[in-house]
DNA sequence: GTTGGAAGAATAATCGATATTTCTGCGAAG
DNA sequence: CTTCGCAGAAATATCGATTATTCTTCCAAC
């Protein structure tokens, strides 16, 4: 398969696939705030499609967590909290040090090339836009996991992450300045899984995690979001 | 709150709700083999339902992994395979593991009395069908990790229970001799709880289901199923 | 002043029909 | 004998409209 693709391409695929792009991506970046009510003809005129491809796309974000739904009461976003947050936090950690660690144990010299190049196209990207940086991120997490063969627990690291960086983007830019050292330790990490160290690279994994999920909670603790 | 209802009911709630419980009990149950086409129009007409519901129910299913969805070309059931019911013992065994642990560090009175009533709620329906009894087999394993204030870690759990259900259906009446045992492993699942010994009772849980595990998989590796 | 409730507006859920895409089978070319 | 490609058929995805439910407002009764 050789190497992994760059661009992402948003306006390809069906309409349910863009609107459930579209929808993660508003509910992600706190475009559509937490708990705010999802009334379909909103969306469909907001969005330039049918209600039932917007339906499907809530359908599936209800399953992913990241929007709720009330019987014959629609849609709304996901509530946050700091509870949820601490919960998130939790299973990000317990989720990711199993699959890297069995990512690890399948090492292959392409993988490794993959994770090398997820890496510098994140670095790469920090100066520019949010946007761009935030998908690179999650392009070089979830390489460091695609190794393992456990594709459900691919998926639920990835739906996690998504939760996670909810709260990133509501705590908004009070998290720039963290961004140096951040730098640095997603360099250990990389540093730890290309030389194969299951411990070393899970310890400074979930270091990191537990870093900005500690910072993250203080915000969260002074009433910072929703 | 006080006690947990008995009948689920599933005439109740609406189109949408019908079809997902439907469906997911017919793919579950094996009546939809694995990898089937679902074709909407039959089960449109085998639902008595519009189509808009049945597609919204197939999302939903999507998402928890027992559709899979091809970009204009439909849905069709999970495929099954040794590795994906491997993975499946894998992930079971480290969430329930922690949200067991989680639900016996809140014990409360009233948490101990469900899983009491629970199990023997499923003792009284084990000699009565298959289905009532794999409904309260269900309510009873939730029951235990129902108290860990871990509603997306209960959510993954609900989910594993589900695929996992799958490969015992598929295995069939090759496993009812077992249920014996399995009785004793239940009674002595609950009592560990109860006594709100986290250690034991979760070296009792991970060690039924890698019983059941290590048997299915010996049925499996033999092609007994799909 | 508060409560209860009915009428109307807003919205969700569902349906039936259409447009678009994929699948199937058959015949012609190589 | 195989491969290619073009109808025709089938199925998916999407739309627009209808039905059912919930929410809101306002007025009357107490």
């Amino acid at each position: 398969m050789g190497v992994i693709e760059l661009e992402d391409g948003r306006e390809e695929g069906s309409a349910t696939r863009r609107a459930n792009h579209a929808l993660r991506q508003m509910i992600v970046t706190g475009e559509l705030r937490p708990g705010e009510k999802l009334k379909i003809e909103g969306l469909r005129k907001r969005l330039d499609t049918g209600a039932s491809p917007i339906r499907e796309a809530l359908s599936l974000l209800t399953s992913d967590n990241l929007v709720e739904r009330k019987e014959q009461r629609g849609f709304r976003t996901a509530a946050v909290s700091a509870e949820n947050f601490e919960e998130i936090l939790l299973l990000r950690c317990t989720l990711e040090d199993l699959a890297l660690r069995e990512s690890i144990k399948n090492a292959t010299e392409s993988w490794e090339e993959n994770i090398v190049l997820a890496h510098h196209r994140m670095q790469r990207a920090e100066a520019s836009d949010r946007t761009m940086f935030e998908s690179r991120h999650k392009a070089f997490h979830m390489s460091l996991l695609a190794n393992a063969s456990l594709p459900i627990l691919l998926k639920f690291c990835s739906q996690l992450y998504d939760l996670n960086i909810r709260y990133r983007y509501l705590a908004g830019n009070a998290l720039n300045y963290r961004w140096r050292n951040v730098s640095d330790e997603h360099a250990g990490i990389l540093d730890a899984a290309v030389a194969r160290d299951a411990n070393l690279a899970s310890d400074r994994l979930l270091n990191h995690y537990r870093m900005t999920g500690a910072f993250l909670s203080g915000l969260i603790g002074n009433g910072n979001l929703s």
